[in-house]
DNA sequence: TTACCTGGTTACCTCAAGGAAACCACCATG
DNA sequence: CATGGTGGTTTCCTTGAGGTAACCAGGTAA
């Protein structure tokens, strides 16, 4: 009955998991909350995305209906990315994991320096 | 003075990021917060999981200290694997995601064939 | 004229994630 | 004796993600 059983490996929710367990777009939907956005100004802002990557992410994020794209002809071309509502729900939850990390970065390294030396000296 | 600054390419939270943003954990750790569960029985339960991955997955997540390890030497050896009070704040924030990826699944898959109907059709 | 901004796309190439399958030891059961 | 179940590790190989960089169009400023 579990259509959406994210255990069974055809299971759509496997694709949305995998949709949101990216990097990128985690880090892209979460400077957008704070409100629109030019293309180059997010590339900058998200240190180490490579143009291509933006530009992929930004495409599939649109697809899913997680952002709108507007394009304005001004001088230059200007284009514009925006979260939409649904965009809004989702950047909600991945701010949590945000925040998780941030809270529990210390104790994760820690526990990682911790197993490695430990290993070492096993036998 | 963000040293938590997962924008910044060096920032630690990345790694958790990446971490976290990883299918086979996540799928992993929701099992677990149902109470331990031997190496097998998990396998079986993840469908699509190849043993190395799930031997990989559960390693690292020892390594962060999310989930811990019991053997047992019983007959054939038996390994139990559980979660961790670390883990269980993550697994918590993780649920809502798969409770996100579960809610809007269809809406998500209505926009993407719009999306693509409309590329389709467009100029 | 040349250079640069806008926002992309595309071709090329590399490197590593991850699947498949074999191998390990050990014991029990058929 | 051979097979199967326990929990892994290791090797080999493929494939696809993602980086680099060139190219595009069009207007503007130097």
């Amino acid at each position: 009955m579990n259509i959406a059983n994210p255990y069974s490996s055809n299971c759509p929710t496997r694709k949305v998991l995998d949709r949101v367990a990216d990097k990128w777009a985690v880090l892209v939907l979460g400077l957008l909350i704070e409100g629109p956005i030019r293309f180059n100004r997010l590339r900058r802002a998200v240190e180490g995305i490579s143009q291509k990557m933006l530009s992929q992410t930004l495409k599939s994020l649109e697809r899913d209906g997680l952002v709108s794209r507007k394009a304005f002809a001004t001088v230059p071309v200007t284009v514009e990315y925006a979260i939409t509502p649904l965009g809004q729900t989702l950047a909600a939850t991945l701010d949590a994991l945000r925040v998780w990390a941030e809270t529990h970065m210390e104790e994760v390294t820690a526990n990682q320096q911790r197993y490695d030396a430990g290993a070492k000296s096993d036998a």
